[in-house]
Formats: C-alpha cells, sequence, structure tokens
DNA sequence: TCTTTGCATCTAAACGTTTAACAACCTGTA
DNA sequence: TACAGGTTGTTAAACGTTTAGATGCAAAGA
C-alpha cells in the first residue's frame, strides 16, 4: 500500500506538503496541488486512518453495544444512529452481545452478564472510539453497571442510575393508549401485561390506571393479568378474561406477541374482533399488519431513538458534558381493524 | 490516557519489557512480571489498539457493509458474522448502506448505488480493515462493481461474479417444498413467484420445475403467477389461480409476505385452509408462526450464511486465497397447519 | 583465569500520519 | 537599497506501540 512517503518522493515535495494538500489545512501553490494530486490519483493513495488517528487522537468512530442485533428492536435503533452518525461523519464499530445465545434468558446471570459487558467495553476503549451507545433489549436497568471513567457512554432501550440514557415515554404511550379504547366507549378494559419485574410493565401500567382515573372508568383489578411477553400467556389469560361473569369490551396487550394470543383465545372461543371485543397491541410490529384482523398497536419510535441516542453522544463528545435533559420521543398510535366502538 | 510509556517509567523498565509481559512474547523475570502487572493493574492501564495496528499492520477488525441493517435477514446474517468472528477474536466494522432510505426501492439507480457502495469500501480500506464481507438483501447481481485490489471481500446474499459469494441452495429449497407438497398427493400446485429478475426467483421456479418433472406431476404454465414479493400481490394472484376452471389445491408463495395475503384470499373466498388449499410460502420469517393458520414455509439458514461468510473470509486472510469450494447451506422445510394431504 | 553460553533487559528504529517551527523566497514600501 | 510581511515549502518531532539487535551479567566449561 502506498504511503503518504511514496507520494511525496514522486511528487518531488515533503510528506508535509502531501499532507496540507489532502486536509487543506495551509495553502499550497496550485501547480504543487495539481502535481501532488495527479500523483495521489495515479497511485490510489489512501490515507491511513489508523496513523492519522494515533497522530490527532480522534477515531471519528463511536461503539455501538448491542445486547442482542436479532431482537426486534436493535436493527432499528442501530439504523437511527447509523442516520445520524452519518451526518457527522462517525464511523460505527458494532459490539454484539449475543446475550440470548450466550447466557439464554436468565437474566439473573448477573455477574456474568457484568463481565461480557465491561469487557465490550473495554475492548471499545482499546480501539480509541470517541464514545459508546448501548442498546438494550428490554429496558433493563443496568444501574449496578460501572460507567467507565473518562468515555462517553450513553444508554438506551434501557435504564441507567447517574448515566445518560434515551427511552420513549412508555407511561404515556400506554395512557394514550387506554385513552383512545375509553373514547370508543369500552369501560371494562381487560389488560395484560409483561412480566412484573421489568420496568416498562411497571410504567404502562401506571400510565394505564392514570388514564383510567382521568376517564372516568371504574377500576377492577380483576382485569389486569400478568403475562410473560409470549403469545401463550396471552391466549391463556384471555380465556381467563373472558370467563369472568362480567368480561373486558376491550383487551390492551402490552405486547403484539401476546396480542397474537389474545386474537387466537378470541378465535378459539367465538368471541368476534372487533364486534364484541376490541383488541390492541404494543410495539406496533412488523406482523401486526399481517393478523386477522389487523391489529392496532402502539408503534414505538426506535428509529428516533437511535437518533437521539446519537445527538446526545455527540452532544457529549462536543461541547463535553452539556446535557440538557431531552423531550422523550413518543409512541404513536397505529389504528387497523382489531379495534372498535364497545358492544351494546 | 496512561501509556506504555508511564507504565515503563512506574515499574522502572523499558517499554519494551512491558510490552513482552503483555503479550508474552519473550521472557520476563517472575519478579519483574509481578512489578510491571501490578503497575498495570494500578493505573488500570489498556493498551492503545490504534498504535498497535500501527505498528503489527493488522486491525482483527473486518467491516461489514450492509445494504440495509431493517431488512429481516441482515441482522440474523450479521449474527452469525459475529458468532463466528467472536471465536477468532475479531471485531465488526458496520457500515450500513440505507439502501431502501437513500435511493428507495429503485434499484435501477445503478450508478448512484456504484458510489454508495465504493465509497463504503474506501472508508473501510482507510480503516485497514483485514477485509470484508458484503451482505445483500435481495440476493442482487453485483458482478458490474469493481472489487477493491488488495482487500479480500466475501459475498452473501447476493451474487457477483468473479468473486467469492456465500448462498444457500435456492433451487433446491424450492425442489423439496414441492416435493413436500406433491408427497401430499398435490397434483396442481400453484405458484406465485416474486419479481421475475430477480435471481431467487429464477433459481426457485427451476427447482420446482425439476421437482414436478421428477415427480411425475403434469406442468401447466397456466398456474405459475408472477408477483412482486407484497401481500397485495399474493391476494390478487390467488384469487386469479382460484377462480381458475381447474384451480390448484396447493399454492407455493416465494415468501411469507405474500403468503399472508394468499391466507387473506383464501379466507375472503371461502376457500378453507388446509382442506380445501394446502399453502407454503418461504422465508419462515417469525411472523408466520403467528398467522391463522400457522404457515408451513422454508426456513432461510440466515445465521449459518453469516458464520461460512466469516469462515471463508478468514480462509482467504489466512492461508491466503485457498479458496475451496464449500457446500451451500440448505434451507430447512418447517411444517406448520397450513398445509395437508390433498382434497379427495 | 578466560571464554562461552544463555538469559534478562534495554536501545532505538519503525509504522504513517500531523503540525509547530523554521527557511527561503517574493513583493511592496520607505 | 533595505527591510517588513506574506506566501510556499521543508524539517523533524510526536502519537503509542512492537521488535530486531545490542548489552550486561551470571553460571558453566576450559
Amino acid at each position: 500500500m502506498a504511503s503518504i512517503k511514496d507520494i511525496a518522493a514522486k511528487a518531488n515535495v515533503s510528506t508535509a506538503t502531501v499532507s496540507y494538500v489532502l486536509n487543506g489545512t495551509r495553502n499550497v501553490s496550485p501547480k504543487t496541488r495539481e502535481r501532488v494530486l495527479k500523483v495521489i490519483e495515479e497511485m490510489q493513495y489512501k490515507p491511513n486512518t489508523i496513523a492519522q488517528s494515533l497522530k490527532t487522537k480522534k477515531t471519528d468512530t463511536i461503539g455501538v453495544i448491542a445486547e442482542d442485533v436479532t431482537v426486534f428492536n436493535t436493527p432499528e435503533i442501530i439504523d437511527g444512529i447509523h442516520d445520524c452518525a452519518e451526518r457527522h461523519d462517525l464511523h460505527i464499530l458494532l459490539v454484539n452481545l449475543r446475550l440470548h445465545k450466550r447466557i439464554g434468558r436468565s437474566f439473573h446471570a448477573v455477574d456474568r452478564f457484568r463481565d461480557v459487558v465491561l469487557s465490550a467495553v473495554d475492548e471499545l476503549v482499546g480501539k480509541q472510539v470517541d464514545g459508546m451507545i448501548y442498546v438494550g433489549v428490554h429496558s433493563r436497568d443496568l444501574s449496578g453497571l460501572v460507567p467507565p471513567k473518562d468515555k462517553p457512554i450513553v444508554y438506551t432501550y434501557c435504564y441507567a442510575d447517574n448515566a445518560v440514557s434515551v427511552n420513549y415515554d412508555d407511561e404515556r404511550a400506554a395512557y394514550e393508549a387506554t385513552q383512545y379504547l375509553a373514547g370508543l366507549g369500552h369501560r371494562r378494559i381487560g389488560v395484560i401485561s409483561g412480566l412484573i419485574d421489568s420496568i416498562p410493565s411497571r410504567l404502562r401500567f401506571n400510565g394505564f390506571y392514570q388514564a383510567v382515573m382521568d376517564c372516568g372508568l371504574p377500576f377492577d383489578p380483576g382485569l389486569i393479568k400478568t403475562g410473560d411477553w409470549e403469545t401463550a400467556s396471552g391466549e391463556r389469560l384471555t380465556r381467563e378474561l373472558m370467563a369472568l361473569p362480567e368480561p373486558p369490551t376491550a383487551i390492551l396487550a402490552m405486547n403484539d406477541v401476546m396480542a397474537v394470543g389474545v386474537l387466537r383465545a378470541a378465535q378459539e372461543i367465538g368471541v368476534r374482533v372487533p364486534q364484541d371485543l376490541s383488541v390492541m397491541g404494543f410495539d406496533n410490529r412488523e406482523f401486526s399488519d399481517y393478523l386477522t384482523p389487523r391489529l392496532t398497536t402502539m408503534e414505538i419510535p426506535l428509529h428516533e431513538l437511535g437518533v437521539q441516542s446519537m445527538m446526545a453522544l455527540n452532544r457529549i463528545i462536543r461541547d463535553n458534558g452539556a446535557i440538557e435533559e431531552q423531550a422523550k420521543p413518543l409512541c404513536k398510535l397505529i389504528v387497523r381493524d382489531s379495534t372498535g366502538p364497545a358492544p351494546g
């Protein structure tokens, strides 16, 4: 590979001059510039970014630590990061923790987990990234993790105390979903929540509860069921809800995957959606448009999460820590065919 | 940030010695080793990978050029790449071309496309990656692209003449799907193919045709319909097929998204699946398990594609080009509820 | 006692850039 | 003519590592 020395030699100038024409950091006469440019072209010279970085101490690279790239939220967030990074001429070094495959779903293997994350951080710090973005898959609480001393790190799709984190407004999303159902005349709304120890589960329940109060609906604890985010739990709990003496006229499943179960159960027990029962999901997964009936759901602003994370990181790197609190990106109600006016 | 010099000074040794204990490249007496290690620990020293790379001319980093990380095949392939890269202590520099957002679906903006790819390659070459993997989204033919002179590059989920590319066996997958349907007694099998100018469309048709011949089924060109990979086309073409004087008893849609349309059409015109009509998809997208009925489909070995690409690249880098042809990864038949014995 | 051998450690160059400091030259002005 | 000021170019150090070769020293062999 041709180096700047080769160019300098062939163009009969010093390496400094070549560097100046390359970066435009100083005037160089038109005729030498031309000469240098011609040689560069001829030899197909590309500056060695590694050497540049060593000298300038800037890599223009940010590290992205993804808990699992195969989980639905991650690609969209990374896309958002890229979208923004591109405009600042930043590159992405990706570390994929492969959490599911590595330590399974037992998120309680905390010590193992810590090691994995910390070694990823070390790796990126060694590579001299300018900063890092951590992309979670389940809004886990990462407060226990020691943040790296010198390198800025932004967390998204997860929570971490005493650290910059970017998240959508879960509470408000659930509030709006509930409000929408109430607006259709539903007064008894069943809820199938996710695992109760997850932060989004709590936030979404809060939003639901607040909306129930604000809309003047009766609050019936019997209508609140705790699932595990999987289809089977949605199916099972829907049967329970519909077997109630006074069953709900709408069910809000806290993710689309469980909503699939709701739909299945409804079909099996002969409840028509949306005539007898309105069903809502959460996430706006691609498949929600493929279900019958098409699923009404809340869209999570994943792309925006990526963009905002990148912007936040950039502010920290550039302005060195002027972290102004940003408004949380909002979810968006996607109305399809699984919801309708309350019966009767 | 502490450098090797700081460590050397504090431990009263030369930088060489520190380097030797770090890399184990030369014997160093137990007591100095201990001393050095202690200082390293104290100062939380992490070697500067950039400087190492400059000296050793190895970055242990491979570049991944993804046409679009948000398309379903890409995350799984990247996961496979990571899976394999990890075992060789290689890191991933990710470039996301964001093809859909950038140049839309007009894949005919070829010149623009060339520029985008080539500048991504330049970027990675500048960053001194040891090699590159190009991850397509649609098995496009990339032969027109000039490969970089010195850096090895492996293509996957796309085709490129005169270059190493890793792909699953499309023809055989369609063959097996057809064979499976024939085995259920279906003799008139409808096909809804994707856009005809795509390589997989052609390969899959070949596989289908071969199986029809081998199984002794009649070949009726009227049963072959050309879609555009989208749901609406699946729906429309199914209506056409079922309106035939002698309609098929099974439909093979060449992707799951179109299969959704097939199921919709069937439901609307009152054809029962699988009693009256067997339906098969292709891809085994996550949602295929959420449809009613659950969709029988062919799973593409995406993870394996990633692994094999990484292995191929590694062989080129290490053994410097000893490219032994590898067997193509095979698709896997996933039998669910949308297929059954031919009626009558 | 003087070599020889082997081990532990050090010296210094090199990797490919950037950039401060300097040198040479030209131009215009007093 | 002399000199200030501007322009264009060069020199060489520095970034943080690795590593070939040199050096010093102790133990072993003559």
